[in-house]
DNA sequence: TTGGAATGTCAACAAGACTGACGTAAAATG
DNA sequence: CATTTTACGTCAGTCTTGTTGACATTCCAA
């Protein structure tokens, strides 16, 4: 039997919240990515590629194998987006000096400023979220979602918030 | 200017903390799709399939209209999936008494069983977080999530929430 | 030096989203 | 009662983004 201590302090497993935590994951993802997508749209991008901008800004000189693991897709799949941002001179490819084999990728100057738009208009909609929630939501929100990532992914998470 | 105390209270606030708000939301989403999305793929359904066996769960007896009006897809999308699941008669489909244009849809045995084998392991993995989180930060995690809706599903969340 | 491992490219295909056009049945309206 | 609107379904075609398979290049170690 439980005594109503810990009862109440369990409270917040319920099915009915896990529910909750379920279907808000759903609802959220879909605003998340809903302003980016208006913008990807008019350049014909599409998530994919801003993925890859998101990535590449934030780790410049990355070879395609770290953006692989980062991005959790095939290779091909990948390549094929990054030939067209390629193409279109917004990502820019060096082969590698100590490993020939390796191409490190950087955002050229249009693909800084594609990412700045898009990562603007994304981070807005954060940053209301935020506000609205407070300093402490936030803090609890961050922690959760740490919880909830595949062990490997946690990994890289933490790695990018240090790098 | 602002002073020493406005300042700490906004920090939550930073270029930073909105960076791994991102990158959290799209590590966790995959961690948060992981586990049904293995199961689904035995039954060669994919995740259209579980979002419709969810909500058609949470809703019994809904409606395609109102069905579409959760998922945010095209009828034409929605259908297709449909079709699937009511010829493996893990939906079924039954004719609207008052309104019959209307088709209201129900899981079948077999389809309640599959829903569950799906909530279960996505449960699982959100429970997990919550508990190594603690209530506080759930409780967090979800104001945040809401806040990052768009209106209109804020109200269908809101909706589904009380139903 | 040669064979295996790592890295990346090209081609073909599949799932699942989209738009557009059309059809049917039923309800609502003037 | 004729017309319009609503709810739903379907056919066709396209796009994005994932997949596998095959192949080329490069490095490294036996």
């Amino acid at each position: 039997m439980q005594n109503d201590r810990s009862r109440e302090s369990l409270l917040f497993l319920t099915d009915e919240q896990l529910r909750q935590g379920i279907e808000g994951m759903f609802f959220a993802y879909r605003g998340f990515t809903a302003d980016p997508d208006r913008i990807l749209d008019k350049y014909n991008y599409g998530r994919a590629h801003h993925r890859a901008l998101h990535f590449i800004n934030r780790v410049p000189g990355t070879n395609v194998n770290n953006l692989l693991s980062i991005l959790g897709v095939t290779k091909q799949s990948l390549n094929r987006d990054l030939r067209t941002l390629i193409k279109h001179e917004v990502v820019s490819l060096k082969i590698g000096t100590k490993d020939r084999r390796e191409r490190h990728l950087y955002l050229t100057e249009s693909g800084k400023s594609l990412e700045k738009q898009l990562s603007t208009a994304q981070s807005h909609r954060m940053r209301e979220a935020y506000r609205q929630a407070g300093p402490d939501a936030v803090a609890g929100f961050k922690q959760v979602l740490e919880a909830m990532m595949d062990p490997k992914l946690q990994v890289t998470y933490k790695k990018l918030r240090v790098s």
